[in-house]
DNA sequence: TTTATATATCGCCACATGACGATATGACGA
DNA sequence: TCGTCATATCGTCATGTGGCGATATATAAA
């Protein structure tokens, strides 16, 4: 039980659903999600801890940057069939589509001026 | 995102997850499922109440009792993918197991000394 | 080394939530 | 009608959670 509820917790928060829903077209690090959140950058780093146990996202280090990603779903059968089924949903969400709008506009140069 | 939120929240509790797999395999009245997971009356009760506003379960009258079952899943897309989710997770989790026993042997009475 | 940037962690606060008992409602039976 | 049983709702309390700013850590640049 405790791992499906690790996941489902993980999702029940509209802020983390919509990093899911930003990390799934481009990996992105905090600052880039800080930024198009609109949230305190120790609220986006608490919020992907809870995602990355749950095992919904990754990361790695590229210089002093970390950039996270979509788990591959390896880690929770759990967190692997919601991936799955988020890639569907919510694709018409108006604060998502503005969302990435944004995120094509800082497309080019990953300037985080925190 | 709310619609979604609401069934993503609603399943972010243990207690209503059981609920759930409990009556995946027969309709059930509050008061058996009080008994089932050793609960309050009232706390069972507002845990219905958030499944069935998620569209997770519905429920019809039979006398005094209210025998809730799950939802079609017509309410909500998001409802019923979880649902078939659910359908095929925990069903090695021992205390749903035993849950399960105990639901087989209250199976012919449907006496709710509450 | 010092400075700046990116991230994580800590402490705090306001609010949400799950639990309970007590009470209200509603149906059935005596 | 009155009492009983099943359920819902209300009030309350303890705990969990999301938010923030301040601070610690680590890397990169000057």
């Amino acid at each position: 039980m405790k791992p499906f509820i690790r996941v489902i917790k993980a999702l029940s928060d509209p802020s983390r659903v919509r990093i899911i829903k930003l990390v799934e077209h481009k990996e992105l690090c905090v600052c880039e999600l800080k930024d198009l959140l609109g949230l305190a950058q120790s609220t986006v780093s608490k919020h992907l801890r809870v995602l990355e146990e749950a095992g919904l996202v990754s990361f790695r280090k590229d210089g002093s940057w970390i950039i996270y990603r979509l788990a591959d779903g390896s880690d929770s059968v759990y967190a692997r069939a919601m991936l799955d089924n988020l890639a569907g949903w919510l694709e018409n969400d108006p604060e998502l589509a503005s969302m990435r709008q944004q995120l094509n506009r800082i497309d080019r140069e990953r300037t985080c001026a925190a």
